[in-house]
DNA sequence: TCTGGGGTCCTAGGACCC
DNA sequence: TCTGGGGTCCTAGGACCC
């Protein structure tokens, strides 16, 4: 039996998320933004055709999205982690081992289908997904992860194949690989693709019957796998277990710039409860806590100011009020009293990596009684914020996270209806 | 004039992804 | 006025060791 991956993806998946709850956006133009309501980053077909391209600031296009009937969303991600959830349920009804790759695209083994029913099964999933989540999808089938990959890639932009392509069958293959630009492998950015152009390479047949050895040369062991993928060798492992994390990083551009300490300690505690979080969920934690604040490279005319500091903790921890204060620390000793005119801060965050779990990096009696009272304390807030919503508890340094000038903008957010009662969307009988 | 060799660990930076 | 956030992997080069 020869092996058979398949990608399933939501088509531009948050503005779909959006459509399933409100009919009036079916065929009209969507676009979700990124937060701080900054850039576009999700669109429909109808908005893509209107010439609005991934990563565009939004103050480039608000008029234009006003004049032609856009609608615009700041993104909901509790919203889109709800439906990312539900999707894969329905997967793993059709599947044995399904790898969750990102919030909208999870790989299938369909090793165990016969040859001839992996389309038909395909398209039993798409109706399947659309029926019971109401998220639009496309699949492409290969036996390797990046044929999967271009094989969804051709899904998507050939409408005839209905949203089903299949790379596993010799003939499509050697009959698309011809036909696809170099640039939509997977895997290959700006920087491999001017080097493949170099050297002659425009399709992905092309790159495919490539000798491998320069091409590690150029591209290291990565653009090496690469060609072996596209022969049909897998490199790429099926990883249905998901790794533990490495590491852990909660930023945030600040929706006005900030001058004065307090401020950015107030910014960069509510960060830290956020890490807090992330950390507890999965029983990690870290030995020590980066802190970083910039002023903004658009800001033309002031001259960039960009802090970056390590605090190591006495030990590993997850626990928010000990983040805290080592991020402060680090703050503390950074700030450089402002000048005239201020330097005008516009991003701050915390950072962490090499992450362990909690219960082995326990070093006996040293902080032990902090860590009795910390445990139940920490646990006791993270029920009270699961129950009445995030921010409900949080240490007072941290400020009334919602209440601030600085913080983080969404001011077209559609209502979190599958988590919140009180957002629940109302129907008419 | 000649100036070991090999191994590990760490870090910074590049590249890419969604 | 207004330009996202959070990850992974790989390599080169330095420090250090025997």
């Amino acid at each position: 039996m020869t092996r058979a991956v398949a990608l399933i993806d939501g088509n531009s998946f948050y503005c779909s998320c959006e459509r399933v709850f409100d009919p009036k956006l079916d065929r009209v133009p969507v676009v979700v933004l990124s937060n701080n309501d900054g850039c576009a980053i999700a669109r429909t077909s109808e908005a893509k055709a209107l010439g609005i391209k991934m990563g565009t600031p939004y103050f480039q296009i608000r008029e234009m999205c006003r004049s032609q009937g856009v609608r615009v969303f700041s993104s909901n991600y509790t919203l889109y982690g709800d439906m990312s959830r539900r999707t894969n349920e329905v997967y793993r009804g059709f599947a044995p081992r399904v790898e969750i790759y990102s919030i909208d695209e999870s790989f299938l083994d369909l090793s165990d289908v016969r040859e001839g029913e992996r389309v038909e099964l395909a398209r039993d999933l798409r109706a399947t997904v659309r029926a019971w989540t109401g998220i639009p999808t496309c699949v492409g089938i290969g036996p390797t992860k990046t044929l999967a990959k271009l094989a969804n890639h051709i899904a998507k932009s050939v409408p005839e194949l209905g949203g089903v392509c299949d790379l596993t069958d010799d003939a499509a293959s050697a009959y698309w690989l011809c036909r696809v630009h170099v640039g939509e492998v997977w895997g290959i950015g700006r920087a491999s693709l001017a080097k493949l152009e170099a050297m002659g390479v425009d399709s992905v047949a092309d790159l495919r019957d490539l000798d491998p050895r320069p091409v590690r040369k150029a591209m290291t062991v990565v653009g090496e796998r690469l060609i072996y993928e596209l022969r049909g060798l897998p490199c790429l492992p099926f990883e249905a277990l998901p790794a533990t994390r490495k590491g852990c990083a909660v930023t945030r551009s600040f929706s006005s710039r900030i001058t004065d300490r307090a401020r950015l300690e107030e910014a960069v505690s509510a960060h830290c409860t956020r890490l807090g979080e992330k950390l507890r969920r999965e029983g990690l934690g870290t030995d020590h806590v980066t802190v970083f604040y910039h002023t903004s490279e658009h800001d033309r005319g002031e001259p960039m100011r960009s802090i970056s500091t390590t605090v190591r903790l006495p030990e590993a921890s997850n626990d928010t009020l000990t983040l805290i204060k080592a991020a402060r620390h680090g703050v503390a000793r950074t700030w450089l009293d402002q000048r005239d005119p201020p330097w005008r801060y516009s991003k701050a965050g915390v950072i962490t990596v090499d992450l362990v779990p909690l219960a082995m990096s326990q070093r006996a009696l040293i902080g032990q009684l902090d860590r009795e009272r910390s445990g139940p304390l920490m646990a006791a807030m993270d029920a009270c914020n699961a129950r009445f919503g995030r921010g409900a508890v949080v240490p007072a340094r941290a400020g009334l996270v919602a209440k601030r000038d600085w913080s983080t903008k969404f001011e077209m957010r559609s209502p979190r209806y599958t988590t919140q009662v009180g957002e629940l969307p109302v129907a008419v009988a």
